[in-house]
DNA sequence: TATTGAATTGGGAACGTTCCCATTGCCATT
DNA sequence: AATGGCAATGGGAACGTTCCCAATTCAATA
């Protein structure tokens, strides 16, 4: 029979004090007690192995220092450098974080949702797979502040942080137009459901032209190399110098894999990535992507929902980030002087 | 003013009956209520958006259904990969995942450690970064269950759960001789803190003169591309068909940059890794690789955390997992025939 | 000497649940 | 008609905290 946690009343006891000192030992009034008794209850504690139960804490009106984090696609290597960088600030600010995957079903979303409520989290950062709107609706109302990441809601006024999706596009567009690319096939995942592509998307088609490109525009049901194939075989036989602009790090790696099927080069074929992943400085000439800047994203969500729980000075918090370009040889329609470009 | 979150109480009072009979609504009571009454509660809940205080259910007894887990490093997929099985796994039973991430840091890891440990997790799954030894030992002395994931702790008695490192060793080198290669670098990051790192090395010390092959190994401090270049650049010229072993993906990632740097053609001078990352069938001809079963490890740790909490027949658990050989061309010494290979 | 006040400490209620133990009502027995 | 039992319901204590307020001590002031 293990013994049980220790409790407050326990180490109280063995310290010959009241709950009450011992409570203030552990929380922020420690300086009101007298050295004497701070020694005898540290000592007590220790022996016990007393930790506070946050739960109990979380009960009686403290707060439960928790934050809850749902993410659409945890294996996506984007949504853990925004976890990473959420967790980081949370913790920074004295919070914990739980994480919750909804693995791209909004069925299990809804259900994640549920219990992040139930845990009684004081705030959440919701990177959507779906429209939870009714749901995101009632916990606002139930007062509960709440950061959209990434992804809007239909619907759902609340903050939402993550990458300028429209800058993004013109940056990428700019940079495949000074390399001398005249016609641009943009690819995305079905936008029906993510906002994010939905922005991206529009902003291509409405600045492809007047930049003076051909463009194309590829939707994806599936990320199979069959999905992609002919179109890209096509786009790659057309006039002109042609770039492929990928929506997102899996479209890249759906395109990196047809560029490789179909034997095309990269360059004189162009190709291009929103979202940088490890791999893209290290294959062939090296990608071009637009990195986003996840961590400072990340901790502009948690600084936004703090706001909402402090009613002090609201910190300012940046809404749409910048891209950040990282030029390599993909987009180097030359061959010639394809120089070393591993900067990630 | 939002209306904070309604209690049990509320809802009895609206439903007109006590909070009992609302507390047995909510629990697995719910067929010793009439159907009437169920019916009553049900829409005074409904109205109100009620939804049960885990932490306050957690601190009477009935357990906080939480699980906890450390993660060395979640910006390692193959770290994602551990926890994204063991979220399903823990969900499936009916338990909620709070993942604590270390980056790696032992100082952090005391104090996610702690924090978990507030929470009162009803287990603990722990992939370490240092080696936590006592305050492990603390924790399950006082009544928590704990699985090892990956990592062992030095002097801890707990079950370990991960890759049979042995075995991968066995079949790499059984492969890399298969294919014609006679000498072997093995590289890993410093083995100094991680088990599994250990483990790996020394079996590659144990087995690879037995089998012919003539064995270097590097030990690395730093991922960065200087820390590679030199021993690998000194390798590729040695005589007689070479191959390199990488200990893990980030070594794999790093040494495909080597390769890279160096201009060193994949397949005439082997590679090989152990755990499988998405670009390594995207990579020039293919890398070969050692995928590790990670969901399946990630429901063996939760199973077996789950027979330590449950006094029922145990399930019995596998702890050493197989790996599963991914052959592709960075392991063909021959380069005709570099045929396609794409399989995952 | 009496009074004020600060510094320390302790008692008790409350937080939202669950669970043990009544209590009630009603039907089928004796 | 009285008894027993079962099904449905409710009251109250307990879980481990925090926080309000009161109590105690002791020195300094009036």
């Amino acid at each position: 029979m293990p013994p049980s946690r220790a409790t407050l009343i326990e180490v109280a006891t063995l310290a010959g004090t009241s709950k009450t000192s011992v409570s203030r030992f552990f929380g922020p009034e420690r300086d009101k007690l007298s050295p004497a008794l701070c020694a005898r209850i540290e000592r007590a504690a220790h022996t016990l192995g007393y930790r506070p139960n946050l739960m109990a804490r979380g009960l009686k009106g403290g707060g439960s220092r928790l934050l809850g984090m749902l993410v659409a696609d945890i294996r996506n290597p984007f949504s853990v450098a925004l976890v990473h960088g959420v967790e980081q600030a949370a913790r920074a600010q004295g919070y914990s974080l739980i994480v919750c995957n909804t693995d791209n079903d909004p069925v299990l979303e809804q259900t994640q949702l549920a219990t992040l409520a139930a845990y009684q989290v004081e705030g959440l950062i919701i990177n959507a797979s779906g429209q939870p709107e009714a749901p995101l609706q009632a916990l606002m109302h139930s007062g509960v502040p709440l950061v959209l990441l990434d992804r809007e809601v239909n619907q759902l006024k609340a903050d939402v942080i993550g990458l300028d999706n429209a800058q993004a596009i013109d940056m990428a567009l700019e940079h495949l137009v000074l390399q001398g690319y005249r016609s641009v096939l943009y690819v995305s995942e079905s936008p029906t459901q993510a906002s994010t592509r939905q922005a991206r998307l529009i902003r291509f088609e409405q600045q492809a032209r007047p930049r003076g490109l051909t463009s194309r525009t590829l939707l994806l049901n599936s990320l199979e190399p069959d999905a992609v194939l002919p179109t890209l075989k096509a786009f790659a036989q057309s006039a002109g110098p042609a770039a492929v602009l990928c929506g997102n790090g899996n479209v890249t790696l759906a395109l990196a894999r047809g560029f490789q099927r179909l034997g095309l080069a990269m360059g004189p074929v162009g190709l291009m990535g929103i979202d940088e992943l490890d791999w893209c400085a290290l294959i062939a000439p090296g990608i071009t992507t637009l990195a986003q800047p996840t961590d400072a994203i990340g901790r502009a969500a948690v600084t936004c929902l703090l706001n909402q729980l402090k009613s002090t000075t609201p910190a300012t918090v940046l809404h749409r980030h910048a891209p950040r370009l990282c030029p390599r040889g993909s987009t180097q329609l030359s061959s010639f002087t394809p120089e070393e470009s591993n900067n990630p």
